[in-house]
DNA sequence: GTTTATGCAAATTCTTTGCAATACT
DNA sequence: AGTATTGCAAAGAATTTGCATAAAC
């Protein structure tokens, strides 16, 4: 993933700290909190990486991944898919280790629309499944 | 809701401030987070609340509701199915309005079990709908 | 009377905002 | 040069911890 394109495409400076972040994010397979990207990098300002997610979460480059911890976290967009309200469709699942703490995107699983009750309409879907991944698995 | 039963089977003590925790969880039709129930809530202190958050988490009286705010929000359990690792089983949905911004349980609406790769072990899911709810509906 | 729960104070962690300085195009 | 981005300081929320007091059983 270049992350000069990517940054291009959205019309992004392309800084030291918006590299070292995305690089970041594309290397590591599990989604990171803000503290969790905080201990990582070490060239940028905390302040810097707050408004680091913030754009490029507006811009489609990031997407949140809830967690039951109470931090938000966030991952890298494999797919580009989003409409123009900022609004960002995630077809695929995510699952966080009870054991090792990660939280991963799993591509390969597919969210199933759900259907709701009249007069409901759906604009985007999270799925958070937790239990113990496959390295954790004795 | 019988909250004197509820906290009587769990051998915990009832309290004013549980009970009028739980009573609000339970009157609320949506999740809320801890300064909201602090909004609502006038008795006691905000450090009981987070206590008594916590103490019904693990006892199974209510469960987390992920949020895209980044703010834990809680709502009391309706069925009580527990295992005894303090693992929760919705088997129901989450709505939030992004026009109202509540968060409501969809009992009506339940989560396939998701399949997922080979050595993935699943305790939980956590659904989040996000959209527009059947109020904010125009 | 014993145990459990609360309140208060204080510390810690997470997040946001304003403004001057800096880096990118 | 002109604009977008950063760093620093500081403020504002959210959450946790310790310990003495108070309430429940």
């Amino acid at each position: 993933m270049d992350i000069r394109k990517l940054l291009n495409k959205h019309a992004l400076r392309h800084t030291e700290s918006r590299v070292e972040i995305l690089q970041l994010l594309a290397e590591q397979g599990s989604a990171l909190s803000q503290p969790e990207i905080e201990k990582a990098v070490n060239t940028c300002d905390r302040v810097t990486i707050y408004r680091t997610l913030s754009t490029c979460l507006e811009k489609g480059i990031i997407h949140k991944v809830l967690d039951d911890s109470g931090l938000m976290k966030y991952a890298i967009c494999k797919e580009e898919v989003c409409d123009e309200k900022h609004y960002h469709s995630h077809d695929h699942v995510h699952f966080k280790c009870n054991t090792c703490g990660d939280t991963t995107c799993i591509e390969e699983v597919h969210v199933a629309p759900f259907v709701l009750p009249r007069g409901f309409i759906v604009k985007e879907v999270n799925v958070l499944i937790q239990g113990i991944c496959m390295k954790c698995n004795p």
